[in-house]
DNA sequence: GTAAATATAAACAAAACGTTAACAAATGCG
DNA sequence: CGCATTTGTTAACGTTTTGTTTATATTTAC
């Protein structure tokens, strides 16, 4: 499912959007201000913002700029009172992608979010983006928190292949038969060293966990929030 | 340059469009109708659409679903008089990216198609910087810090390609089926030899690197200064 | 508690890569 | 056309990286 997160200062209109979207199959995070917003944005890996630009302290031109900067992929629409030209501008010169002026037709806001979600996925599509840990299947490279960590292609094969379908086991059978040639005559137990390379290679990744499943295999798990 | 179709029965307002668009550093072609707009489609690669609905025989519904089963990346944006949302919908369910309401305001068509170019991420041009690496496609011609280093033409084709899909990895494969004849049967490891070649060239250029992926292939990767 | 399964490290084996140089093919030119 | 020059290909060998096995420790299930 999607997530949205939605910063808006008025509470009326952001609870509006919040549940209209959450309605509407998308699960959508309000946050009051850009701050709040900042803190939401390190714990969850939103894949679209909506965002008011006359806001308290921090405004909505500071925050996208903020936020274009760390991410230059994330979907940005602004929502706002504002319709002169000047203001839109500055928008989309940050890097904004959409811009809805108030009062918001949430139909309109529903097709606007669908349309930015299908294109920004065209370019995130063999991506796996899990908290903190990131896998790129076009550049090779796995990254946490920024910092790459080197996999070699089978273990990186094998690790796309496990967080593609968190928490199901892949018995060393499945396995073998997927990252080695056909006609290999490796001791299944081989899968065995590559788990604990990969353990020890994603030791200070907190988001997921390679689980046995004695008697059985591997599996990938998901950990949430504590 | 980016090339921008504009498909709008109003010859006025189709003239008024284009030459805006000319002048603000686009390449924009007119049509009348959706059947000229194929033609010119045919003919030339554009970047952007820009479509009104309401037109005679094949509306833009039509017109749009037929590009987008074409080419689900080229964004497409809805010029339109009507202004409800049942016409809004259909547009985006079909893979429209953006729709404005009539009358158009000419800069805000320039800032909605700037950033609808930026999330396609279609390239800017036929010219590569990086640092004081310049690549210049239509000279065939690259320069480190002004002076020229000379490629052979596939040396130079195979590191244009690399750069414009930084970190990207190729495999031997892929760059064997682009630069080489269908036919050829020349072993994958000559590639190696092209990124020694390469290598070799630009050991005096720190603004990227061609990186080895064991067992994969290789990849561009632009180093960043701290 | 015991047997089977798994974890881990390290030694060893295999595969992939980098580089060079010799040779072949294509290109340009008088 | 024939010669010189440039460009492309292959093969060989050394080096690096990756993969596999083995031995031993640890954990799990019953």
């Amino acid at each position: 499912m999607f997530k949205i997160l939605v910063v808006e200062d008025d509470r009326e209109l952001n609870k509006t959007v919040c549940s209209f979207l959450n309605r509407s199959g998308y699960e959508a995070t309000g946050c009051l201000n850009a701050m709040d917003a900042y803190d939401k944005l390190n714990e969850i890996a939103f894949d679209l913002i909506v965002s008011d630009i006359m806001m308290p302290q921090i405004d909505g031109f500071a925050f996208a700029k903020t936020v274009r900067s760390l991410n230059e992929n994330i979907p940005i629409l602004f929502m706002t009172a504002k319709d002169d030209i000047t203001s839109k501008e500055r928008g989309f010169r940050i890097g904004v992608d959409d811009y809805m002026v108030k009062p918001i037709d949430l139909d309109e806001l529903f097709l606007r979010i669908g349309a930015l979600l299908r294109r920004a996925k065209i370019a995130t599509s063999r991506r796996i983006e899990i908290g903190k840990f990131v896998m790129d299947a076009d550049e090779f490279t796995a990254y946490l928190d920024g910092k790459e960590i080197a996999f070699t292609s089978r273990e990186f094969n094998i690790l796309y292949k496990m967080l593609s379908y968190p928490k199901k086991t892949f018995t060393r059978f499945q396995l073998m038969d997927e990252f080695w040639d056909a006609d290999s005559d490796t001791a299944p137990r081989a899968v065995d060293v590559y788990m604990t390379k990969l353990r020890a290679k994603c030791s200070a990744c907190d988001d997921f966990e390679i689980v046995t499943v004695h008697g059985l295999g591997y599996k990938a798990v998901i950990k949430h929030e504590k």
